[in-house]
RNA sequence: GGGCGCGUAGCUCAGUGGGAGAGCACUUGCUCGACACGCAAGGGGUCGCUGGUUCAAUCCCAGCCGCGCCCA
């Protein structure tokens, strides 16, 4: 017998190790069996698991487990993510709190530093994963910097080039002056924060007392000013297009040149153009062809192009400095407070980020989108849900250049080799580029490899291959691509989502995957953004060990709604557990019972009514069920599951039939095999969602074959043959009847444990016929001590109406009286608002004339019903007042 | 500023061109041999506002208000 209430920390453990030993999570390539494929986002290496990745996983789980049932050979493939900056990040803070740096030690021993980091910390992660339940084929995890992965990265890196799709250029960048290194512009949040505008005036070169005067919230970028721009049609400025400025403190002279990119509605119209230090500046300074002066040094202080008194200052102190002098000078003509937007790096959000000039590696985004454009634009790609399409195209049609280098130590090393006067040799190793370098020389010349990595997209942007052993022809390559759906957040979509499918197009010549699947955000209760400086992060861990991993499955996928961000709060957790609880305790119910599972047992041939309709109802949710996992409406399907096992199974189902069981009436028997099969078919339909208590209580419920496991079960492929649409309505007419009974009771304040005679009049020979097969059933159920035809009516009874049959309880001793008339009046002023309504739309002749026939007649019956019911429960308020 | 989304019961959210739903919370009653992490019954909503389309709008369209996200 199984204890009384569910443990689940008793269990998952052992069952996890079962399943993962018996290899049951594992792809198998050499089947017959259709792929069903799913690439797993890969986590952080060193990271842990938060709950946006529970709600990730478990939704890749649910699918991919509802797949291996429906027979299909998934390959969930596992693996994680070097991750260059954050991890990179980690170390070095390690190594400062012993007091040690990173250039301290040196390239290679700070690599070794981080391996060994990645060794003992990388396999939090992907353990924390097992916690959860999910089922990735582990024996095929791969890491991005894997020999096999980098060997990918090499081979892409090398044809691209080769194909001018990756080339080296001299731009701004988003430089991170504290790390050092160029970051994506999608790395990058712009906040908006207090500033001042400052109003500065140049002095014009060969003029007595003329300025001009420019705007800026940078005041010390102006010491790498190269020009000042003002509007070609700007009347005010045009004798001074074509003269120069004196740059103060710096005493250079500067161009003032006419550019559409100066506002005259902003400011003073004139606007100093500083094109080493601002991107639209770089902009105007290459259309008029401006020197690019870079006046900061790669920690954002000023360099030797500064004067001398500025160099060596950050970039604050330059500024203080800078406006000192200038009101020195008398050429700082107003400040004024501003809101305006500042960059910061998105990973810690206090660092300030610089455009900066430097020569990086970009990759020719635009040619490679377009393939992937053209794969949404013509299906081949869906994204779920629809809108973030949208998304993706207003991104993919403006793309950038790809900047792929990053002054980093940790991550992919960009094979490129610079030779004498600048030369750069590009190839997968070493070796080839000193030969492609011998044959340009004619001799061994040194070559010194490109110091710095790739960023961490690049290599992920590869994993729906390169992970299937690309650029080696295998058979897993073969089977597994492209990849059924990929399931991810919505935040990585044009990080990682979109080059996937750029890289997928271009090397594979086909999409990666064919559905995306976007969730959502988790929130925490109140809506806000988890996070650890909020401390409202809600750890995946500490739910699993207080409530189970399948309460906390369950609740994410049940809060999976498309479009919509997830707010999480441990009630529904609980919730869920008392739902797990449920199961359990209807499992001993089982087991009391006596309900053992029969694998002869045929669901056609049950004959007992009550057993005909729990299958008919059962064939509905599980319909429902699949249907809504294909359509990714994980929510429809979880509460499609819940409401099965809970109303209609454990409510109704076991409570018709408790009597059958423990008087051992002849339908007893069926009614035990149909019982025990019911359960094991919600096991099944649970177990994508709640793999591990499904799995124990089915293991619990019956001898099974050797070695059966639920988890490797089919999914049942009943359907429409074992609906039953009499038992349909037939148990549909006796739930209303117990409800009706019940609600009437409770309203009239009947004891509970009070049997009273049910009295029915004008009962339809069919209902005659109910009235007597369940005659057990009412009784039990709605507190009868017996159920009974009459022509009369007794006097002071309550009264209330089942479709053509009053239903007359006769109490006149318990009840009250006035009470009773209440309630009749109070029921009777209901319909006949209803009937108002109907009526109202029927005396719409363009009502007739225009709604369909169906709709019209529907309405009239209602009305004839609801009339019908009015009448019944009048005669009854009548005799009340006879009494 | 541009784009997308959201606004439905106290809370969290489903949902649909034709009778407003769930879970939780709340109220009341239950030692009914699976389960109080339970059983039964119940209260509670001008479906953000204003117009339009339609025989019919919570749903479709437009505008407005409020909130969120993405992009600049």
């Amino acid at each position: 017998m199984l204890d009384k209430t569910f443990d689940p920390a008793s269990i998952e453990d052992k069952r996890y190790k079962e399943w993962e030993d018996e290899g049951l999570f594992a792809a198998h390539p050499e089947s017959n069996m259709a792929p069903f494929t799913v690439m797993m986002p890969p986590p952080n290496v060193t990271g842990s698991l938060h709950m946006g990745h529970a709600l990730n996983m478990t939704l890749q789980d649910v699918l991919t487990r509802f797949n291996r049932m429906k027979n299909k050979d998934a390959l969930w493939q596992p693996g994680t993510d070097h991750a260059g900056i954050a991890t990179q990040m980690v170390v070095e803070r390690m190594l400062d709190a012993e007091g040690k740096s990173r250039k301290e030690l040196g390239r290679e021993e700070f690599l070794k530093q981080v391996w060994q980091w990645k060794e003992k910390s990388g396999g939090t992660i992907v353990n924390q994963l097992r916690r959860l339940g999910t089922t990735p084929d582990w024996e095929r995890e791969r890491f991005t910097m894997d020999e096999g992965l980098s060997k990918a990265v090499r081979k892409v890196f090398v044809q691209l080039y080769k194909e001018g799709l990756i080339y080296r250029d001299q731009r701004l960048v988003n430089w991170d002056p504290k790390l050092h290194t160029a970051v994506s512009d999608l790395e990058v949040e712009q906040k908006e924060q207090k500033g001042h505008m400052w109003h500065i005036r140049y002095p014009i070169e060969g003029e007595q007392e003329r300025f001009i005067t420019v705007a800026t919230t940078r005041p010390e970028t102006m010491l790498g000013d190269t020009a000042i721009a003002v509007h070609p049609d700007d009347e005010r400025f045009k004798d001074l297009v074509g003269k120069f400025a004196v740059l103060p403190i710096a005493n250079r002279s500067i161009p003032i040149i006419a550019d559409e990119y100066s506002n005259p509605e902003k400011g003073s119209g004139a606007v100093k153009i500083t094109p080493a230090h601002d991107f639209n500046d770089f902009e105007v300074g290459k259309r008029h062809d401006l020197p690019m002066i870079n006046v900061f040094d790669e920690s954002a202080c000023m360099n030797e192009n500064a004067p001398e008194a500025y160099q060596g200052l950050d970039r604050y102190d330059a500024r203080k400095k800078v406006l000192q002098e200038l009101e020195e000078l008398d050429l700082l003509v107003e400040i004024e407070d501003i809101k305006h937007t500042v960059p910061y790096d998105e990973k810690s959000k206090s660092v300030v980020i610089e455009p900066f000039l430097t020569e990086q590696w970009y990759v020719n985004a635009e040619v490679l989108a377009q393939p992937a454009i053209e794969a949404v634009k013509s299906g081949k790609i869906e994204f779920v849900p629809k809108q973030y399409e949208n998304m993706f195209f207003s991104w993919m049609d403006n793309i950038q250049p790809w900047c792929i280098s990053r002054q980093l130590w940790w991550g992919h090393r960009i094979p490129a080799w610079f030779g004498p006067e600048g030369t750069v040799y590009v190839a997968e190793t070493e070796e080839e580029a000193k030969e492609y370098a011998r044959k340009q020389w004619g001799e061994d010349v040194i070559l010194e490899q490109d110091a710095d990595v790739l960023d961490t997209w690049f290599s992920s942007a590869l994993w729906p291959f390169s992970t299937l052993g690309w650029p080696d022809k295998t058979p897993e390559l073969e089977k597994y691509y492209p990849g059924d759906v990929l399931i991810t957040g919505f935040d990585i979509i044009f990080f990682w989502v979109a080059r996937m499918m750029m890289m997928g197009m271009h090397f594979m010549g086909e999409v990666p995957f064919h559905k995306v699947y976007m969730h959502a955000l988790v929130r925490d209760s109140k809506g806000q953004k988890m996070s650890k400086t909020k401390g409202n992060v809600i750890d995946p861990l500490e739910l699993i060990e207080k409530y189970g991993a399948d309460a906390l499955r369950f609740t994410l996928t049940a809060m999976a709604a498309q479009g919509r961000d997830i707010r999480l709060s441990e009630d529904r957790v609980e919730g869920y557990r008392n739902f797990a609880t449920k199961l359990w305790n209807a499992a001993r119910y089982c087991q009391m019972n006596d309900c053992v599972s029969d694998p002869s047992f045929d669901p056609a041939t049950v004959s007992f009514m009550p057993n005909k309709w729990i299958v008919s109802e059962l064939v509905a949710a599980k319909d429902k069920i699949a249907a809504s996992l294909e359509a990714y409406r994980f929510n429809e399907a979880a509460a499609a599951a819940y409401q099965f096992a809970w109303n209609t199974f454990c409510d109704w189902y076991l409570e018709f039939t408790k009597s059958v069981l423990s008087e051992g009436a002849p339908e007893a028997d069926e009614v035990r095999k149909t019982t025990s099969w019911i359960f094991d078919q919600i096991m099944l339909i649970l177990n994508p969602v709640m793999p591990f208590i499904t799995e124990e209580l089915y293991a619990a419920m019956g001898e099974r074959a050797e070695g059966t496991r639920l988890m490797t079960s089919q999914w049942p492929a009943y359907g429409n043959e074992l609906v039953d649409t009499a038992a349909l309505s037939e148990m549909d007419w006796l739930t209303r009847t117990i409800t009706e009974i019940r609600s009437v009771r409770a309203d009239m304040n009947v004891p509970a444990g009070a049997k009273i005679r049910l009295l029915v009049k004008d009962a339809s020979e069919q209902t005659q016929e109910r009235l007597k097969t369940y005659d057990e059933i009412l009784c039990r159920m709605a507190r009868l001590e017996s159920v009974e035809t009459t022509a009369d009516v007794a006097a002071g009874a309550i009264q209330t109406v089942v479709d053509e049959a009053t239903l007359i309880l006769p109490i006149a001793d318990i009840i009250d009286l006035d009470q009773e008339r209440a309630r009749l009046q109070k029921e009777i002023g209901k319909l006949t608002d209803d009937i108002k309504k109907i009526e109202q739309k029927l005396s719409n002749e363009k009502f007739i004339a225009n709604a369909p026939e169906e709709v019209v007649e529907e309405q009239r019956s209602r009305k004839a019903e609801a009339e019908s019911i009015i009448n019944k429960l009048e005669t009854a308020l009548k005799q009340l007042a006879a009494a």
